[in-house]
DNA sequence: CCAGACGTTGTT
DNA sequence: GTCTGG
DNA sequence: CCAGACGTTGTT
DNA sequence: GTCTGG
């Protein structure tokens, strides 16, 4: 599963791995700089989506994380279509009309999962784990998109994460080693948002994570 | 038939 | 404990 | 995913 | 809009 992810990579990286085609009026995003530097991505927040135009050009949109099926009544329906299972999801009516004719890729430079620890104290403590490419580069998620119109009328254009069985290439755990590449992206991100170019994320999971990173 | 959901994860 | 909102 | 709410009455 | 549960 994918509940929170990291990007930050400029437009140019993008542009150059996933071989975007420029040109496009929507490319040019004022928010962009904020969009391309997150470190804590969460649900119902916009996120940088690629998609496919139908000239066949490949472009970089903003869309909301979590998906508005047609039918979709209130806006708040897309906070519990943040994933849709790839086992099933071309016969789940919320994902069924995407999954034939709107699927996108979203980029990110790593994503977390949490792990619930039996620490030997009863509160319930989760670690979380940031995982990303050994290569370092940026990597995608598979990824459905719909546009819904409010009843007022209002356009929202939003997407979910493609989800499916466990890696069993993954690494078994982060290593010690200070040079894990894992490791040194996330501290990267860390430094990043303590510094000059902080993004605005909930304090909690800012700390959170920087502890993670710091050890 | 109508009403209500429409999704995922992980778990003692 | 469980749901909602972000 | 996490954080935070989780409820009702009556009212200029 | 379409499926599921009652």
């Amino acid at each position: 599963m994918c509940g929170r992810y990291a990007l930050d990579a400029p437009r140019s990286r993008l542009s150059w791995r996933f071989a975007l085609d420029e040109g496009d009026d929507e490319n040019k995003d004022s928010e962009d700089d904020k969009l391309l530097a997150r470190y804590n991505i969460a649900p119902m927040s916009d996120v940088p989506v690629i998609r496919q135009s139908p000239a066949g050009r490949r472009v970089l949109h903003r869309l909301r994380w979590g998906l508005l099926p047609h039918w979709a009544t209130e806006p708040a329906i897309g906070a519990r279509l943040i994933n849709a299972r790839g086992e099933s999801l071309a016969a789940k009516p919320a994902f069924r009309d995407a999954f034939r004719r709107r699927r996108c890729l979203l980029p990110a430079s790593g994503f977390y999962e949490w792990q619930a620890l039996t620490a030997t104290t009863g509160a319930a403590r989760k670690q979380p784990f940031y995982i990303s490419l050994v290569s370092g580069e940026t990597m995608a998620f598979a990824g459905l998109w719909e546009s819904w119109t409010a009843p007022g009328g209002d356009v929202v254009r939003s997407c979910c994460i493609v989800t499916t069985a466990a890696n069993e290439r993954l690494r078994a755990g982060p290593r010690a080693d200070a040079a894990d590449p894992c490791r040194r992206a996330l501290a990267s991100l860390a430094e990043r948002a303590g510094g000059a170019g902080r993004v605005a994320d909930p304090p909690v999971c800012r700390s959170r994570i920087a502890a993670l990173a710091g050890e």
